[in-house]
DNA sequence: GTGGTACCCTAACGAACGTTCGACCGGCCT
DNA sequence: AGGCCGGTCGAACGTTCGTTAGGGTACCAC
């Protein structure tokens, strides 16, 4: 499954600090989880902040370039819309452990490696800007009915964002049942693009 | 301001665990923002994971009796509901130290001590069920417009309780229109409450 | 005055932390 | 055969961790 034991320490640190927390998770116990030694894992990271940058980084970019980069097809802006949310949605629950690890411990990123947190930042403030431009020209085209298409960015955002907190995979629902109802009440209810 | 020594190391610790986590903070360093050493911190509570239980566990139960308790007046179930979540956006920036850390370190709370989580999450979710209550009650009523109650009402809590996320004092908006912004996104788009 | 209690201190405990160092072993190249 | 090098190791570095033990001072009750 995982090809080389650098993908394999940056999955195994994932899921422990996912669940456990990056301050209460030791690099011995990273090390224990792929079965070598905590010195050996400084032969593919320089430094315990490298490696939640690695984790961080890596799933938070490839998903926002993923999300941008098709927003093109869909002949109205409330299907684009329904499409990306709907993606959000089950990319963010394929890419839990990450994205979970990617939010909470922003601020160690911040306080450890400013210059990665930035970057950071900034891509992600580019995803909510594309979502708050499709908003807004879905109001200029007559689809959406909305005061504040920023506001509703951040709602519609915050939104989708916290289905991890609950979702789980032993409930009634599929996650992609979930990703359509909630896109569904942010471009339907929400934005109000279908008359009722 | 603050009355007593209790209340000051509980309030030093909010700040310190809000924006630092609870494992990056050393008792010491509690202890060094109240002018006292780390070893009397241990006559007024038993243990550190004890001091985050009194932060998370105080607040958020204050907050949903408060909210609980004045559910009642309101004629319509459109105007109850607009008048919970306001509260709630607008409660929860007041309290958005302690909030922020019962959520992020809740997790801790049930590795250290997982009675004090039972029972936080048990608290939690009567509110949960309450406003998803009024949801289902709104739409048998016919107020509201919802093909599932339990997930708009997740959906919903989702939404405003990510306000704190980006909220900052210095932006254009009051707190106060930002929770009646939410309060009217949830209940008359998603909810679809007014005809439009 | 005597005893007790509330509050704070210094000092120390053992454990864990992130990280560094030098050595060893096994393949690959020449 | 000999040398390089990626990968791993044990051991140790100095620091910080949460916590405990015991002592001291100020005030309050009797």
């Amino acid at each position: 499954m995982l090809t080389s034991r650098r993908e394999e320490i940056v999955h195994a640190a994932t899921e422990l600090f996912a669940r456990q927390g990056y301050h209460a998770v030791g690099m011995r116990a990273i090390a224990d989880a792929v079965g070598i030694r905590g010195s050996s894992l400084y032969h593919y990271f320089p430094s315990k902040v490298e490696l939640l940058h690695a984790i961080a980084s890596d799933s938070t970019k490839r998903f926002i370039e993923l999300q941008l980069a098709d927003l093109r097809p869909m002949p109205t802006y409330a299907e684009r819309l329904r499409k990306l949310l709907g993606d959000h949605v089950t990319y963010f629950h394929a890419y839990r452990l990450e994205e979970a690890v990617g939010l909470r411990e922003l601020q160690e990123l911040k306080a450890s490696a400013p210059d990665y947190y930035a970057e950071l930042q900034a891509t992600r403030r580019s995803y909510q800007d594309a979502v708050e431009r499709l908003i807004r020209d879905g109001c200029a085209a007559g689809e959406f009915d909305c005061a504040d298409a920023h506001l509703a960015a951040l709602a519609i955002l915050g939104m989708v964002n916290s289905v991890n907190d609950w979702f789980r995979d032993t409930g009634r629902q599929s996650i992609e049942a979930v990703a359509a109802a909630y896109a569904a009440m942010a471009v339907d209810g929400l934005l109000g693009a279908t008359p009722r």
